[in-house]
DNA sequence: GTCTATAATTCGATAGAC
DNA sequence: GTCTATCGAATTATAGAC
């Protein structure tokens, strides 16, 4: 990936988040580049393979981090911090490749798309995975381990939103203080 | 909204959730209907109108439902709990229009497009409002109140997915109770 | 690498007969 | 309400000159 190729993809970033995969055509992307339709295809196959390979970029992101945690000696409370540690990172850092992770992935086609929802469902059985064993060691409430994942992941699945686009108040370490105090202490004031 | 209306309404639901809207060409839906093309614009005046008539739909029914909740007299967890419901049983039932409603927003044009942002915004302030109350009452934990909104609506907001498609093991009463547990009680086993 | 020009297709929407 | 036929615009992508 040369620097050209590096500024286009940044560009493309920008201009499909704003627009939506669909939404934005060579043309814009063209004129976002002051260059002609034409010369993207020096850059990249085709507007798909662009897309593709947005999305999959930022999923070897996930994979490699979760694979990681999973793989450490902290026990699963611990593990799923980590995973939290893992979103906000990535949401700072990366909120653009998020969204269209969440937003854009409908419209791969063929086999690229069987492959991205097979790595999304091998990505949340991981996260299951932990969370299983957590509630067997009762360190997690008992519920329903389908509903804990989504709800666990929910949260941190649209925190893109606040870093894509809106200024912040406060730093990374408190960010991800707040936000695991509520998920697992929870949302009621306990103290009194 | 007449009978075939109604039908051609549906129709498109399915459709546009399957495939997106801009992915979605009249083509498609004269198909599905069994018609040809030029028939579909006897139901609606153009495809555009067809997305804003589909999201400011479902926007009015959760604006009905905040503003009833807000009125009532219940205290800021047990309004909050009623947000929960009002999440749960629309997503339940109108999992298709809960979908479009997040995924779908961009697509809008000009002055509608606008109107919708607005709406949004005005629904997630009066949940802040009560989340506000909350917290000034002590009830609720102290934390960055745009944060604390953020993380509790998240759940809510996509769990349309868990509808929308997947068959579902428990009730709404059930699901309701576990997310309830699982927001203000946190996700930590306190028990032993 | 960059442009002009254009192919080949698909899109939303309409006219007009029945 | 339903069809046939089609318009005009927009789309992705390519060929070929420089």
């Amino acid at each position: 990936m040369n620097e050209k190729h590096q500024i286009f993809y940044e560009t493309s970033l920008k201009l499909v988040y704003k627009k939506g995969f669909k939404a934005t055509t060579m043309r814009d992307l063209a004129e976002e580049m002051g260059c002609d339709v034409s010369n993207i295809y020096n850059y990249i196959d085709s507007k798909q393979s662009l897309l593709e390979e947005i999305l999959f970029n930022i999923n070897d992101l996930f994979q490699e981090g979760i694979d990681l945690i999973r793989c450490s000696d902290y026990g699963p409370i611990d593990q799923l911090k980590q995973v939290v540690r893992l979103y906000v990172n990535l949401s700072i850092e990366r909120p653009l490749e998020l969204s269209l992770l969440t937003n854009e992935w409908r419209n791969l086609k063929g086999e690229k798309l069987e492959l991205f929802i097979s790595e999304r469902e091998k990505f949340e059985h991981k996260v299951k995975s932990i969370i299983r064993e957590g509630m067997r060691k009762k360190v997690l409430i008992e519920m329903d381990l389908k509903l804990a994942t989504f709800l666990f992941l929910s949260a941190l699945r649209l925190l893109f939103d606040k870093y894509a686009l809106t200024e912040n108040p406060f730093n990374k370490i408190e960010l991800e203080r707040q936000i695991n105090r509520y998920i697992f202490q929870g949302f009621t004031n306990n103290s009194k």
